[in-house]
DNA sequence: TATGAATGAGCATTCATTCAT
DNA sequence: AATGAATGAATGCTCATTCAT
């Protein structure tokens, strides 16, 4: 009856990751709603008391989900820019490109403040903005380096701008229900925005304006 | 111990606009939480079950808050672009004073394609949508003849992606919370934007890009 | 399905003594644990949701029920003390009669402080040990007039010792159980009180002195 | 990682008790609830699993607190018995200050007959209550050897009388809560006993009592 | 139209206990 | 002897919604 026990860390850390991928895998077949602990619990396998090891509450495994999701966008982030031929234009094509619809950085970004922070332990909200600052200050050295004339420091913020753009369009992109099929009729063109075309184009803007001035 | 009854169309208009402004109220209370139908019911001085005369589901009610706001929102754009001596920067601030942070509009707006969706009739959903879309439409029709060289359409979709900035920017604003005070501090610098500095600068821009395009 | 609705007053005090009733029955066959809510609604016929429109936790229940029984001792001691002929060692008697064994006060009085105060509106605890000092006072008024030479503050006290009393040896008494039948042997007959026996002479000292003193 | 092992059986009853001393530190802290195993185990440095060595189940532990209490308790009764100048108002004096608030055989002497028993080995109930017994008479005999015309059993008895008043006033002590700040008004001095006035007055009465009969 | 009692599914969290290592 | 992951039953409470009056 009783799953393999984890014992060592790196066992331990799996089993976190296989919660948090439960949770995120129900959260999108949810529609975007937080699964219950007894959802997650049953997809990963375990049984809801399990849950409780690896997790103080519920929320937590979501902000922990998004500093994955946030760690992984920087990281591809840097990579780009450690390319020899790294260009600006292309560097917003990975942006938006790594946060994309489906990522829970867009996804559940927004509950960061509200319903997320709201039962977390402070000290874990703290931690990871600690971990953005971190993030996006070296990021943002790197696209110093890459693009000479341009700030670190006003990079990192411009790089903060672009992520709220990004979250801004997203929020208005139709969601998948009923009402969608209706929405995509000629009549709603002008409230149809898209992370390719929209987001793309503001933060495309963004940086222009950033560079030049 | 029954209230007057609502007789005549305006007096259950009333009604209506006196449960809306009671959710609004608690919502604030509440820190963003969406409050119950009791909580509502009892703060308007009305039974439970009256709410359930004037709102099919408790999401309705917030839908049309809504509503109203963009309304009023449009309602004070148009109104200035009447003005003679209206320029764009006036126009800008309008909007941007007009949705500050505690809108219902940039609350309540990212729930739209969500929770709210999930549990209103998709004909009111789609009546908010066309409202928006025609709104969108007038005002942009007003600026193209406010600033010529402006396309009617092109001043719509430009409105729309204002909106997105601000509602992407205010996703990002701390809310009222004990980890505040810690963000508080210079270290957290790079990750606080703001819709008077940030929110502004980008839209100022996105404008400008426009108009001279 | 649903039960016929409590509309007036009356009716609603009905229902609360029908779960009041339900919860008291179950702590009897519990062996001396707070039921479930769970339990109770349903021993009550009732959904687990109505249990919470009459009270705001399970605690007040018991709460209510403690004070239902204390004024029903009260009740008896005043009609005893209104007889022509009450003696002292008859009021001992109605009192030890009257919160015998399997009473609420004796069961639940020692959470009081405690278990049940723990999780009920302080205002509740408040009115119950108000409700309690006028009972007493009262009570203590019927005493001195019926015994002259004791004073009313006086003997409202010694009742409040002697529940003391009643209570200490309650709580020695054997419960129902496996180890009882055990405890039956001769062997253990120093640690056996009996309310009849211990508490009783206990308490006739107690009050023979008072009046002499 | 590993603690170091207890050997040797004193080694392995200095385990016990640490366990024991953890339990009821915490107990106090709770303000009066069952501590959980997890916090004792906790507290005590020892990992959960490690308390199932030493004690079958939670209960076990504080059945073995309050009989190591009671064991103090006639130590020190015994004790003042072997003094030459020892006194009946003396003896009280010992037992009230043995047995004050904050001891475990008052605390927990309740929980005796009820929520300890319920989950404990009759046997060791059965074991704890021999050895109750057998202090009974111990003491019994020393304090009819001190008072003479004192019956060995009578006195027995009596000590058990007076626990039980103990028993009963401290039931009805303050608890250490919100409400406490109101009680203290002089509008509830009627309910308010204490242990060194109620508790010494009655048991001193029931000793000349029983000494002068 | 207005009421508010009744419903019952739903959920987060706790916790004693087991057992493989 | 010691560990601590894993278990899963248990429970208090909330809340949208219904419906008889």
């Amino acid at each position: 009856m009783h799953i393999i026990r984890a014992r060592d860390a790196e066992q331990k850390q799996q089993r976190r990751q296989t919660l948090i991928d439960a949770g995120w895998a129900i959260y999108l077949e949810n529609d975007g709603q937080l699964p219950s602990v007894a959802q997650i619990s049953a997809r990963a396998g375990l049984a809801k008391g399990t849950f409780y090891i690896y997790f103080k509450t519920k929320e937590e495994l979501f902000v922990e989900l998004v500093a994955g999701a946030m760690d992984e966008l920087f990281l591809k982030l840097n990579s780009y820019l450690g390319q020899p031929d790294a260009t600006l234009h292309g560097c917003i094509e990975v942006f938006i490109n790594a946060v994309g619809r489906e990522d829970p950085i867009i996804q559940l970004g927004p509950m960061l403040t509200g319903v997320l922070e709201r039962n977390t332990e402070p000290a874990i909200i703290i931690g990871f903005k600690r971990r953005l600052v971190a993030n996006l200050l070296h990021c943002g050295q790197n696209l110093a380096r890459r693009f000479p004339g341009l700030d670190a420091h006003i990079a990192a913020r411009t790089l903060m701008r672009s992520y709220a753009i990004v979250l801004g369009v997203a929020q208005i992109l139709p969601s998948s229900h009923d009402v969608n099929s209706v929405l995509q009729q000629a009549e709603f063109a002008p409230i149809r925005l898209s992370l390719a075309e929209d987001a793309t184009a503001i933060i495309a803007m963004l940086w222009k304006d950033t560079l030049h001035s």
